[in-house]
DNA sequence: ATACTTATGAGATAAAGTATCATCATGGAG
DNA sequence: CTCCATGATGATACTTTATCTCATAAGTAT
């Protein structure tokens, strides 16, 4: 993950590796905050500060919470076009692409005035490891 | 839109009429810090409360921007299953329901692992009326 | 008209994220 | 390898958005 940073021009710093380590095992969902708080030997201004760069550099991705904060997920996709779908119990995200999407987006341009120029699709699901542990 | 309120309970208060007059006419997604402006004789705080009624009741709808701020529309479907497409340079707001949406929905659960429990779907378009003005 | 309950306003408070700036580390030039 | 210019860090102050508090005012049922 640092050298989507190295390759951009930023320096390798301690920090940076620090927070990128931790990050490289993410498979869920987190906040800054949260983040933050794993990292006691960072500041918070700069563990801001490098989800920025690795946000801008497409290692990580943003979502916007209803209540105003935000949540981002480790992405392997990058800058390249996907949707998440999320899951409500346990926060784990995976990425995906679907053509059908895509198409689906075009036919709907179909119908709507105006040039269609994005567009944005999460799924909300129980994930199978939420559901067979509800089972128990 | 005073009769919403009034059906979950909640009194009709000069402040209320006020706000709700004001949004009858609101075709634009508006922030809650603009409305409050155009209504300097309701303290921002009541702005607050009665558009979170309002949203409560279904009369309008709440989106998070990517900045961490929200803005909301005006509904006519309320609380029934709907998108939006808005117009990333007016801000106009439509909101649509596609039978084609819902069944694509269905369709992409099937190579999700998981139940889907919700999605959201939202359209950014260049309206009609921007794109006629911009040739000019 | 009265009394009870709910709503309002003003300001305090909370939470999330950004800006500032002195100090320190990085990595390239020599 | 050392030095230096540049970029990064940390601590904290600040900004913005939104909620909370509580004394006062307004609605509504009777």
């Amino acid at each position: 993950m640092m050298t989507v940073l190295e390759d951009l021009g930023y320096r390798t710093t301690f920090p940076r590796k620090v927070i990128a380590n931790l990050l490289e095992e993410k498979r869920d969902i987190f906040t800054i905050e949260a983040l933050s708080e794993e990292l006691p030997s960072v500041s918070r201004a700069t563990v801001y500060r490098t989800v920025n760069l690795l946000l801008e550099a497409g290692a990580i991705c943003k979502h916007a919470a209803m209540d105003g904060t935000h949540v981002y997920s480790v992405s392997r996709i990058g800058h390249h076009h996907h949707h998440h779908y999320v899951c409500v119990k346990c926060g784990a995200v995976e990425e995906f692409r679907a053509a059908a999407v895509e198409r689906l987006i075009r036919s709907i341009a179909a119908d709507i005035p105006g040039q269609v120029i994005d567009h944005r699709i999460e799924l909300y699901v129980d994930c199978n490891r939420c559901s067979a542990s509800e089972g128990a």
